[in-house]
RNA sequence: GGGCGUUUAGCUCAGUUGGCUAGAGCACCUCGUUUACACCGAGGGGGUCGGCGGUUCGAGCCCGUCAACGCCCA
């Protein structure tokens, strides 16, 4: 009844108050409600129509280049995208109110596989194949979807706040970078780093395209360990062999075991005879047989498993394949020609139970490879395709981790780095898709030459033949995004802009492309350009959801970052991404955790309307206060805005920007408004025009220093007030006002700024009291402060008004020698004791009580210090300064257990 | 099987080379119709820092070990 009261009454006079308002025109300009769409919308327009984001290398400077890492055209904006561009924005933005030659280079990527995907489903829709267009009708196709939706991520990106170059956008499919794909291939080709081999490859069934070995995702799925048996030719005994997958048993051409596998020496050089299929294989020792892994006996199958492969190339074995690209079982598998290979499993499974072959079928948790781009299980299988020879490229690229001239933030990822690296596998390049950079690889049907050529080639340069046909395959879409850093500057041919741009400053991406694209990249830019392409890999966590699991379509649980923006800001989204974003760390999220950045961008916005309020008549180019004049409060401000800014630089240099965003917060929230405002109040409202300048002055100083720190992260509500306040006399836009760095401390005594902290614990004291007292802002109390030392005395006796109207009293009184008259509520400030008299009656055994309370925990810390203190081994051992800070800390507790033992023995009287 | 990460307040997380009484936001409780802001202000409660062992004058932090969870690679 109560709550609905008080709400009823607030309801009605914020009803009043809004009207009030309305109807007397209020001296602010600045809206009374901060319109967050229109702000963001306005000044993005605005950035754009006076090219703010263009970088040029005409211009010289200092170059600040980073590439985005180019979504897939398919993509819409995740909470992913949102932290990955975002830490851009932010690097990207400092660096150009730094006064770099700034350049944050936008793409698309054209993302082979999973477009071709997206236009065969809207293809099937209309019950046609790829195959009923035909491939040049088929990628018309794509490059009408390209047009008509392709690239919605772009737009938001731009919702986000980017300041991407976009004058220099780049599509990985686009004519300059498909002539970079096209000379990379012939290069490493005439190198011979490009070879084409026939080999185990990851193949999707779905997709019906080789994968490279990143692009089979291990998934752990609880399957069965099956237990054949395998008759021995003219024997009547039986082997057991273990597999997780029976029906490549159609395709076995022998049985393995290790050659020091005492129970199976003799066997070795016999003959199995498969079932069903009847044919004869033999059986072979090989060191790669586990004897403790099943029954120590392994059947093997050279065309679909790459250790089998290995070991039929050291046995000489043949390969049967026996299935075909849609993974159906194929004439080699006989009685199952036809089937699906799960169906075939199924039914395999009951022929050899029914003629008595199965040992036993075992629960069996392994990992079983997926296709990353539609979940197919993967069949490793034989294939011919072309590869990367890996080696050679990969030497280069360790070494420039190993020496640190490229770094990784965490830089644990280093190992995970090279770990691959050390290990890498040549790289399976080239998909049975038509989305994307086609082979350039000719053959003439005459002479059999193959060569590679970046034109299209009608005659062979051997016999003139011109019954010449190029390699129908496409490349893997990576193999143009590992160009990326140079070729969107117009490799291979020469430019100005890749001369000055190239290498970029900082990569920032997730973890999962470290091996698909970080990697190579860092390969293929000290192969062509003979240098790092960037100097730091940043890897920023991965977006969870508030309960931990990634956000998926499935799961239903993504939160749609153009949602946020909707309901709470661009700035918001930003601001309270990078907060709870710790370095490297996973971040999980939830709709109110945007709140803060909300909120904080409102607090933002009404401490500017306080201070245009009183601003009328003031000119802001006039911000040259006198040094001179600063008053403790003023001096106490400046010295935490100039650990704001050098704590800012300090954690966005290490990329902590958590770290970063709190400072600012905590700065703005609370030295700025709740301390800093509240002591300019009657200032402001009370004081001789000669105060309010200088205060004024004071204020917007810090405040444009704040919003500068601020732009980055908040780019829209800054620039709207680096114009609301008319900031923008010296520079038109935020964009590009000079970065805070260092700020003078003239004027600032170290000494004075720690009596305003102690000031402040004072004020703490006092409203505890009232607060213990449920005194309410109107009922009056008298403070008697007993300060600690002259000094002190002198100072709080100076500043006597300004403590009496944050402490909302009626009078204090300064006295040395103070002693209260009788029972008082007390507590104990760094500057001195203060007292509270009321009037009414003073609950003398709370009191005791609480001081009792307050008493025991000094005792018991002073034990603690005087126990370290009497240990010889601390004295002795530890630094001078730490020893030192325990005796002023014992002095301290020592003055502090006396004065409160005093405060009681008076009020029991 | 190998590697990496995580475990701190009810929740989500900070806590840097070991050194003052372990912090923040949210949530919770009390109070508040003062002319920037209720998306606010003032105050408050809430922690054996995953377990065990070790190093050290001193451990949330370093070392060892165990456990749980997550990711990557085989």
């Amino acid at each position: 009844m109560r709550n609905l009261s008080y709400v009823v009454r607030w309801m009605i006079s914020l009803w009043i108050f809004t009207n009030y308002e309305w109807r007397m025109k209020p001296m602010a300009e600045l809206a009374k409600k901060y319109e967050a769409k229109d702000v963001e919308e306005k000044w993005y327009q605005q950035w754009m129509a006076d090219g703010r984001f263009h970088g040029d290398s005409a211009n010289g400077g200092d170059p600040f280049c980073i590439v985005i890492p180019p979504p897939n055209v398919t993509g819409i904006l995740h909470m992913g995208h949102a932290l990955n561009n975002n830490i851009q924005d932010v690097l990207t933005r400092v660096a150009r109110m730094k006064g770099k030659n700034t350049t944050w280079v936008p793409g698309m990527d054209h993302a082979g596989i999973a477009t071709q995907n997206v236009v065969e489903r809207a293809l099937k829709k209309e019950g046609k194949t790829r195959d009923d267009l035909g491939r040049e009708k088929f990628i018309e196709r794509v490059w009408e979807w390209k047009e008509q939706y392709g690239g919605t991520i772009q737009n938001q990106l731009k919702k986000l706040g980017a300041s991407c170059d976009w004058e220099r956008e780049r599509f990985t499919m686009d004519e300059g970078l498909s002539d970079a794909v096209l000379e990379m291939f012939c290069r490493l080709y005439d190198k011979d780093l490009i070879y084409r081999g026939n080999r185990i490859i990851n193949w999707c069934p779905r997709c019906q395209t080789a994968l490279s070995d990143e692009e089979s995702e291990h998934v752990d799925v609880e399957g069965a360990l099956y237990h054949l048996r395998y008759a021995v030719k003219g024997e009547k005994r039986k082997l057991v062999v273990a597999t997780t997958r029976p029906e490549t048993l159609l395709g076995d051409t022998a049985v393995a075991v290790n050659p020091r596998d005492e129970r199976y020496k003799n066997l070795i050089g016999k003959t199995v005879v498969l079932p069903i299929t009847n044919r004869e294989i033999p059986i072979v020792a090989d060191d790669y047989v586990d004897p403790e892994f099943g029954t120590g006996l392994v059947k093997i199958t050279p065309a679909h498993d790459p250790n089998d492969f290995e070991m039929g190339q050291r046995h000489d074995l043949p390969q049967i394949n026996v299935m075909t690209d849609d993974g159906l079982m194929n004439k080699n598998a006989g009685p199952y020609e036809g089937m699906d290979r799960f169906e075939c499993r199924k039914q395999l499974m009951d022929d050899l139970k029914a003629g008595g072959l199965v040992e036993k079928v075992d629960v069996h948790q392994h990992a079983v490879g997926h296709c990353y781009r539609c979940e197919t299980v993967i069949e490793p299988r034989l294939s011919p395709q072309w590869f990367v020879k890996m080696k050679p490229l990969a030497r280069p690229a360790i070494e420039a981790v190993n020496d640190g001239r490229i770094k990784f933030v965490p830089e644990h990822w280093s190992k995970t780095y090279m770990g691959w690296m050390e290990n890498i596998r040549d790289w399976c390049i080239s998909r049975q898709i038509w989305w994307g950079h086609r082979i350039p690889i000719f053959y003439c049907d005459d002479c059999n030459h193959e060569w590679a050529s970046k034109v299209i080639e009608t005659a062979c340069p051997k016999c003139a033949s011109t019954q010449v046909r190029q390699d129908e395959d496409v490349l893997d879409t990576w193999f143009s995004s590992w160009l990326w850093p140079f070729s969107v500057f117009g490799w291979p041919g020469t430019s100005d802009d890749l001369k000055f741009y190239y290498p970029s400053k900082t990569l920032v991406t997730g973890n999962e492309i470290i091996f698909f694209w970080v990697a190579r990249m860092v390969m293929s830019g000290l192969e062509i350009m003979d240098d790092i392409p960037f100097d730091t890999v940043y890897i920023h966590g991965t977006v969870r959801d508030d309960q931990g699991r990634k956000m998926s379509k499935s799961l239903g649980n993504s939160i749609d970052p153009l949602d946020i923006i909707e309901k709470y800001s661009s700035d918001a989204l930003r601001f309270s991404l990078l907060m709870i974003t710790a370095t490297g760390q996973d971040v999980y999220i939830s709709d109110e955790k945007f709140e803060i950045g909300r909120n904080f961008g409102t607090k933002i916005w009404n401490a500017a309307r306080f201070m245009e309020m009183h601003s009328e008549g003031f000119d802001v180019k006039d911000l040259a206060f006198d040094p001179a004049r600063l008053s403790p409060d003023d001096q106490h401000l400046l010295a935490k805005l100039n650990e704001a800014i050098s704590s800012t630089n300090d954690n966005l240099e290490r990329y902590r920007f958590n770290d970063a965003t709190v400072v600012l917060y905590d700065f703005f929230w609370h030295s700025y408004c709740d301390w800093y405002i509240e002591y300019a109040k009657p200032i402001l409202f009370n004081g001789s025009p000669e105060e309010k300048k200088h205060t004024l002055q004071v204020m917007h100083h810090a405040f444009s220093t704040a919003l500068r720190l601020l732009h980055p992260f908040m780019p829209f509500l800054t620039e709207e007030l680096w114009h609301g306040m008319e900031y923008n006399h010296s520079e038109e836009t935020i964009m590009l006002a000079a970065w805070p760095e260092k700020v003078s401390s003239d004027g600032i005594d170290p000494k004075v700024v720690e009596y305003v902290d102690g000031k402040h614990d004072l004020i703490r004291v006092g409203r505890i009291l009232r607060s213990e007292y449920n005194l309410t802002n109107k009922q009056t109390a008298v403070f008697n402060v007993r300060p600690s030392n002259k000094t002190y005395a002198e100072q709080i006796e100076t500043d006597k008004a300004s403590i009496m109207a944050l402490l909302k009293a009626e009078a204090i009184t300064v006295d040395v020698a103070f002693a209260p008259a009788g029972a008082m509520p007390s507590g104990i400030s760094t500057l001195g004791t203060v007292y509270m008299s009321i009037e009414g009656l003073v609950d003398v055994d709370a009191e005791i009580m609480k001081l009792s309370v307050e008493l025991d925990e000094v005792v018991g810390h002073l034990a603690n210090v005087k126990k370290k203190l009497s240990n010889e081994n601390f004295v002795s051992r530890a630094p001078k300064d730490v020893v030192a800070v325990q005796e002023n800390r014992q002095e301290e507790l020592i003055g502090k257990s006396e004065k409160l033992t005093k405060m009681i023995e008076m009020l029991r009287g």
